[in-house]
DNA sequence: CTAATATTGTGTCAATAATACATGTTTTCG
DNA sequence: CGAAAACATGTATTATTGACACAATATTAG
């Protein structure tokens, strides 16, 4: 008998997407102009319902895809938001994941079909319903985590010089770094490893290409600084 | 006209709770005995349903004080899950969130009404369906939070020693501290409000109680330490 | 082809913070 | 009133951070 929980409220179960991307200089985000109501023709982040017999991050993976033809990228639920009003149209509960591409990845194909833009945050657009708060609150969290893990290497090719990842900090925090320091500290790390090639690309003196140390980066992922720093290194049993 | 999301599926919302408290030498959670089918008689976490017009914070403190009469504590949201057969008996969505409580100011009328009881960490029950997961994942949160931000206070009375403190903190980690270290940590912070009092409880040299510094408190909410401590300090345009 | 320029790579030193460890103080209890 | 238990605080060593300077490599302009 399956009538238990027959007196209750059901309701609508989107998803959204807040898709990061780094171009060398500058974050971005990844953006649709909506061209379907309600909104239609306004700035919003990529989303879809919830699907019958489908998982959330599957749902999640497979709005991602659908724009970007990715896979594989790294993806974290974020929060759940389920004002009251949040959409015009029936009380719709939004669960909302953030996603870290490499820029140069990207299905542009799938792109256009949606007109769909890489846009950077210092000139986002206001977008509808509480997509604003949602890309601020990753942004937060972006913030947050990649300060204590290696996420930021997400947002680069596989193989990247140091520079380049410090331009990534650079862009994160709004902040400039020490050059010498922030190589110093990334290489205490471990995490990269030589590749003994050089980018091409770079004008003057060419830059060192190196790749993350796969084992490491594991390692760091579940590791975290601290408050009480005595802490940081405590496996809890 | 409303129909413009006429043809997707909508589910089951629940919230279900984790309750954090400490009784001065423990981590322990509060757990109910269900008197309600599915699971009859087995140990579960405190939740319910969403009510069609409430927001899903307010459906969770709702839950929360419903069993511990308990209005203003800490909440947080942790994750949300949503595997398509987590219930037996109709697809749900759960949002979870943990709290954290001074475990003296509960409601013990209420929390015998619900059969429920405060276990230690270490004599947890297996819970129904996937609850066992989602005090993994919470104490995960608790650790991670608490090394990073001053929310271990949450579980202490508003006036407390240090070594209490100590001791919370080596609950929570399942480690010991060197108390000397441990102290001068805490009062670099300068979180802690000195009351002139002692604490008349304990048996030898009584300890000095403090309150929290609720400004500084504010500030440490706000704050994060780092892989790249650099980044600690600043201030995100 | 050589000098100027831009950018990368690495080294040093002082200040700060973390860790390990020891001694004195207050209260209770026999 | 002396022993035991728990609290409070100080110091020396080591490791890490932050500030700063110079050498090396590639490009480009004259």
């Amino acid at each position: 008998m399956l009538s238990v929980y027959q007196h209750t409220t059901r309701v609508l179960v989107a998803l959204d997407c807040i898709i990061f991307g780094f171009d060398g200089e500058v974050l971005k985000l990844l953006l649709i102009k909506r061209n379907f109501e309600p909104e239609r023709g306004k700035w919003s982040l990529m989303g879809g319902f919830l699907n019958e017999a489908e998982d959330l991050e599957t749902a999640s993976r497979r709005i991602l895809f659908d724009l970007t033809g990715l896979n594989n990228n790294y993806l974290e639920q974020l929060q759940t938001v389920g004002t009251v009003n949040r959409d015009p149209v029936e009380r719709t509960i939004s669960v909302v994941y953030y996603s870290l591409v490499n820029i140069e990845d990207q299905d542009t194909a799938a792109i256009s079909v949606h007109q769909a833009s890489w846009i950077s945050l210092a000139n986002k657009p206001a977008l509808i319903f509480d997509h604003d708060q949602m890309v601020a609150t990753a942004l937060q969290r972006l913030r947050y985590k990649a300060a204590l893990h290696p996420i930021g290497f997400e947002l680069l090719p596989a193989t990247f010089t140091i520079p380049q990842l410090q331009k990534l900090y650079e862009a994160i925090y709004n902040t400039r770094l020490d050059r010498r320091n922030f190589s110093r500290k990334i290489m205490a790390t471990d995490l990269l490893l030589g590749t003994g090639e050089k980018d091409e690309r770079s004008s003057t003196k060419k830059a060192q290409l190196y790749t993350l140390n796969a084992e490491k980066y594991q390692h760091y992922l579940g590791e975290n600084l601290t408050f009480l720093p005595e802490l940081a290194a405590i496996k809890p049993v």
